[in-house]
DNA sequence: CGCGGCTTTGATGTTCATCAAGTAAAGTGG
DNA sequence: CCACTTTACTTGATGAACATCAAAGCCGCG
């Protein structure tokens, strides 16, 4: 992890308005001191679970992936965040530590803003307040729908559905190089790593992607549309 | 449906604390105005998929089930909530229409606030906000928590689970009435009926639980534990 | 250059869904 | 209140989906 010092307004970030739209500019000030922007390399474990939650992260550039690890030592992947989420904002209030594992997929920068500074500002500005709440509603919302869409699925679906996630929420493109491994792929589907492989082969015999290691490409979207609808 | 007459103040209620005990008199006496009291009988539905969000729900007696239908027709149980539990809070500041469905398990008291009233007591009062933020953030903890351990077990772990968690969570006693049919159990742990049945079957020959109909008792929680952490 | 992690394929076995069929229980309308 | 219909429950047989085990090639890195 690296700390950089040429730290830009926050001002001209562009995911500013999603989230500090209401504040004036002595709240704004506050915030904007009370932030560090980090660095991480891809592999890089950003906040372990159990560790005191005392900021609020968000994403600025690259990937990340929020894991928790079972008493078997198998991993799992809860979620993928992307630029512009707010990584933890569903932890910070609780006042708990961390439940889960957080690391970078990509090389990834993350700004960090004291806690302590953000719940003041919550407290103090009723709009902001209203704000975060939406998102976290927002978020919530996501997360019971992507257990829906799993339950009815099995393994094809699964991987149709991840890699149209990467092609159209990611990378917005058809061609692009899979952040993460095989054996993430199915720590993050709940099927075991040969699975996960034999699935993608099987697509790309059947025409529907092409493979080349990491690189991955989409060559028939409208059937992987539809075996991730159909299960 | 039934709306309740007879409505007693809130201040009353054992569950004021939980969430209102930052309320001055004015905020708390606008609350309590905003409050509507509504009987639901076993099978009720209280909330329909698609209805506009426009009202706090919280639990006093009974039990509720929120739920979605997937394209098949066939219903996925998303989360049981006993009294005492914010029911659609994940949901209310998302100015969007809900998600899924709420139906009662049993006769079910609920408690609803019309939703600008609570969204203004947000606004107006710092400390109350950050309690609604501290309880969301909970709620998802705790959904995070079971999505992790589901996808970490099969049919009998979860079974295992879900009769521990009536036992433990609802009813606090070793015997109780299963709210649930064998297919709505099916429903909430993402298996067959028949599958389900055939689990309990197979406890109850283990010696682990006696079964009567709806009537379950447990009779060897140490193995229960043991079947419900080991998967 | 060799060690460990990632990837791939094949063979085998387990878990679980599906299908079928029958009994019991619970609503429903005359 | 009883015949009728529907829904819930149960068991067995079968097969599909998927995990597990095994083995080997590949690649990056110390």
């Amino acid at each position: 992890m690296k700390i950089k010092n040429d730290i830009l307004s926050c001002k001209t970030c562009v995911y500013h308005q999603l989230l500090f739209g209401e504040l004036n500019d002595f709240e704004y000030k506050l915030v904007n001191e009370a932030r560090t922007e980090m660095l991480f390399k891809r592999g890089e474990v950003i906040k372990e679970e159990g560790e005191t939650v005392n900021s609020f992260l968000y994403l600025r550039r690259g990937l990340v992936k929020l894991y928790k690890t079972d008493h078997h030592g198998k991993d799992h992947i809860l979620s993928i965040n992307k630029p512009g989420d707010f990584v933890n904002l569903l932890a910070i209030f609780s006042e708990k530590n961390y439940q889960y594992s957080i690391a970078a997929l990509e090389d990834t920068l993350v700004c960090d803003v004291k806690l302590e500074v953000l719940k003041y500002v919550v407290s103090a500005n009723g709009d902001f307040s209203l704000r975060v709440l939406k998102k976290m509603s927002q978020i919530s919302e996501e997360i019971i729908e992507s257990r829906f869409e799993q339950s009815q699925k099995q393994v094809k679906g699964r991987i149709a559905q991840i890699l149209l996630f990467f092609a159209e929420n990611i990378y917005h493109k058809e061609v692009f190089q899979l952040p993460l491994t095989r054996r993430e792929v199915g720590e993050l589907l709940s099927i075991t790593t040969e699975n996960t492989i034999r699935t993608l082969s099987e697509f790309r015999k059947d025409g529907l992607i092409d493979i080349e290691g990491k690189t991955i490409q989409l060559l028939d979207k409208e059937r992987l549309e539809n075996i991730n609808i159909t299960g």
